[in-house]
DNA sequence: AGATTTTTGATTTACGTACCTCAAAAATTG
DNA sequence: CAATTTTTGAGGTACGTAAATCAAAAATCT
C-alpha cells in the first residue's frame, strides 16, 4: 500500500500535526524538523492523495473567460469548449463565468476586467486585442491579485501569467512550408489574407510565413497581406479582386477568419488550381477540405487551450507554477484525410 | 453548493442506503424506487464526486502492458510513456507491469498472455502481431474476464475490447495526400518502404496510400512496397538499390520503422530532390526534418495512446463502456516548422 | 390471516487529507 | 534562573462516498 501521512509521521518520529504543517507549508516548524519530515517523505516515496486532499479542501476555483461575440466559427467553437468545461465544473471544482464582448473592442474588454472583484474571482482567461489599454487593464487586475491568462492571441507587453495558444510565428512558418512544397518548384505569387494587424496572432503568422517563403522558396512572391477584419464578405471580395487582377497567383494563405468568404471566392472559379491553406477546422473549412477547395488547414485545438487555461489558473491560485512544457499547444495540420 | 447523496435522499424521500443501492447498482430496490431516485438525481443535477468515491473505494487497477523489445525508437518512446504512467500510478490508482517480447514473436506474446492470472490483473494493453494464434490468446484471456486493448497495431479478428491507436488506413491516405501535393503535378514513381505485412498497421497504411495515389494523383506510380522487417540496415540497402535502379523515383514513403536506414540512404545522394514522408517523430526523424531530408513526418502520440489505454481498461474494469469518440487518437502531421 | 420474501431505513465505519484548538514541551531570551 | 517565545503533540471534526449490518416495514404468497 502507498504510504499515508501517518506513515510519514511514524517514519520521521514526529506527530501528525507536524507532518501536516510541513506538507502544507504552515509556519512554526524548525528547519531541522522540516528536513526530518522531508527525508521521511523521500524515503517512503510519499505522494499526496489528490482525491483525499481535494475532498478535504472542498475548494472551488471561480474563473472567468472573456471572449469575442459574433459569428466567427472558431470563437463559437471556443465558447462551446468553455461550456463543456463548465459542465465538468463539479468534478474539477471550478466555477466558470463566460463574458462575451464585441470583437476588436478593446474598451469593452477593459470595462469587464476593471469590474472584477478579486474577492470572488481566482483567475481570468482572455482572448485579447493587442492594445496598450488592454495590457494596462490586465496589469491592474494582476496587481489586484487576480491572475490573467491570454487565450488564442497573446498580449506580449502585459504581465499575463501564461499564454494558452499556439506559437503563431511557427504557425506562419508551417503554412509557408506547406504552400512552398505544394507549389512544388513552380514560380508565382502567393496571396496572403489577414484579419487585423491589431491581433498579435495575425501579425506573427504573417511574419513567420514571409520568413519561410523568402528564405526557402524564393520563387514565390507574397501579395498582401490584405486586411479584412475577419469579415467573410470582405474576404470574398478581396480574394476575387486579387485573383482577377493578378493571374500569377498560384496559392492563397488565409491566416485569419472569414473562411466562408474565401470558400465563396474559390467556388466561383474553375479555371485555376490553387494551393490553399487556411486556419482553424470549422464546419466550413472541413467541407472545403473535403471538396478539394482547401489543401490544408492549420488548427489549434481550442479544447486543449481551454483545459490548459483552467489548469494554469487553478495552479496559480494555489501558488504553484505550472510546467510550461506540459502546457504547450500544438500546431495541427489537417488534410482531408486526417480530419478528426 | 453541488448536491450530495444526502440531498438526493431527501429529494427522493428515501434513505441514504437506498440512494447508495441505486447509485451503485446494488440489488434489492424496486424499479419504482429506482425511478424516484433517478428523477431526484436528474432534478438536482447530481454528479458523483469522483474524489470522494475513489477515496472510499480505495481501489487499485492492476494493468499489464506487453510491448516489443529491441532498438525501435518508437517502441522505446512508447515504453518511456508507460513508465511515465507508472510514475503517476499512485494518483491514478493503477499498478502497472511492463512485459517486453522479441519483435514479431507471436509465440512469446501468447506465452505471456496465457500466463496471466485473472485474479491479479484487471486488463492488458498489447502491441500485437496480427496472427491467428495471438488473436486466439487474446480471446482466451477475454474469456477469463481480463479485458484486452490493442496498442498501436490492431487485432481486427480478436475480441479485444478497444484499439488504442490511429486509423492506419487514414494515415496511409494522409501520406498519399501529402506526397501527391508535394510532387505538385509532376509525374514519376513513388517508392514505398514497409516493415512487415504481418503488422496490420503497415498493411493498412499501404492500402490507404495506394488508394489515394491511384484515385487522386494518377501521374504517380508506386514502386513496392519493399518489406524490410523494420531493420534499418535493410531499409538503407533497399532504398539505395531502388534509387539506383530507377531514376524516375521522385518520392519516398516509409510507412514502417527503420528510419535511420532511410536517412543514411538519403544522406549519400545529393543529386535528386525527393519528396520524403516517414512515420513517427523520433530523435532521428526530427533531425531529418530539420536537415531538409524529410518533408513531413506522420506521427501518433504514444503518450495519448498509453493514457487512453489506461482509461479504457480502468473503465472496463468498472463495467463502464468508454466513449470511443473521446478516445480517438489523432493522426499528426509534422513539418520541421511545427515540431513539438 | 399468517408466513415468507422483498424492500427499505437507520446507523456505523472507513478512506486520506486539511485544518482547527488547546496544552505541553522545548528552545530562546533577559 | 525565570519569563517568554517558539515549536511540537494530541486529538478532534469535516469532506462525500462506499459498504456493511441489523432491524423494521412493506409487499407477495399460501
Amino acid at each position: 500500500m502507498r504510504p499515508t501521512v501517518h506513515d510519514i509521521a511514524a517514519e520521521a518520529g514526529v506527530s501528525l500535526a507536524t507532518v501536516d504543517r510541513v506538507l502544507n507549508a504552515r509556519p512554526g516548524v524548525r528547519q531541522q524538523t522540516v528536513d526530518k519530515v522531508a527525508a521521511a517523505v523521500e524515503r517512503l516515496g510519499y505522494v499526496r492523495d489528490v482525491s483525499a486532499a481535494n475532498l478535504a479542501k472542498g475548494r472551488v476555483y471561480p474563473l472567468m473567460f472573456v471572449i469575442p461575440e459574433g459569428p466567427n466559427s472558431f470563437m463559437r467553437g471556443l465558447e462551446a469548449e468553455i461550456r463543456a468545461a463548465k459542465q465538468r465544473s463539479p468534478a474539477e471544482r471550478t466555477s466558470i463565468r463566460i463574458e462575451t464582448v464585441p470583437p476588436f473592442d478593446a474598451k469593452a474588454i477593459v470595462r469587464i476586467l476593471d469590474a472584477v472583484d478579486p474577492a470572488e474571482l481566482n483567475g481570468v482567461a482572455l482572448v485579447a486585442t493587442d492594445t496598450a489599454e488592454v495590457s494596462a487593464a490586465v496589469d491592474r487586475l494582476t496587481d489586484k491579485g487576480v491572475h490573467v491568462a491570454t487565450l488564442v492571441s497573446d498580449l506580449p507587453g502585459s504581465r499575463r501569467i501564461h499564454y494558452c495558444g499556439i506559437d503563431n510565428l511557427a504557425a506562419g512558418r508551417t503554412a509557408g512550408g506547406l504552400i512552398g512544397r505544394f507549389c512544388g518548384g513552380r514560380t508565382g505569387k502567393v496571396l496572403v489574407v489577414a484579419g487585423s494587424m491589431k491581433l498579435s496572432d495575425h501579425m506573427d503568422r504573417a511574419s513567420g510565413f514571409a520568413a519561410v517563403l523568402t528564405s526557402e522558396f524564393p520563387g514565390l512572391d507574397i501579395v498582401g497581406p490584405v486586411e479584412t477584419n475577419d469579415d467573410a464578405d470582405k474576404v470574398m471580395k478581396s480574394v476575387a479582386a486579387a485573383l482577377q487582377a493578378d493571374p500569377e497567383i498560384i496559392a492563397i494563405y488565409n491566416l485569419g477568419a472569414g473562411t466562408r468568404g474565401l470558400i465563396e471566392a474559390l467556388t466561383g472559379l474553375e479555371l485555376r488550381k490553387l494551393a490553399v491553406v487556411a486556419h482553424e477546422v470549422t464546419e466550413h473549412s472541413r467541407q472545403a477540405l473535403a471538396d478539394g477547395l482547401f489543401d490544408a488547414v492549420i488548427n489549434q485545438d481550442c479544447g486543449h487551450e481551454v483545459r490548459s487555461a483552467i489548469r494554469v489558473l487553478k495552479a496559480r491560485a494555489d501558488g504553484l507554477i505550472p510546467l510550461s512544457a506540459q502546457e504547450r499547444i500544438r500546431i495541427d495540420i489537417f488534410l482531408k484525410d486526417n480530419l478528426p
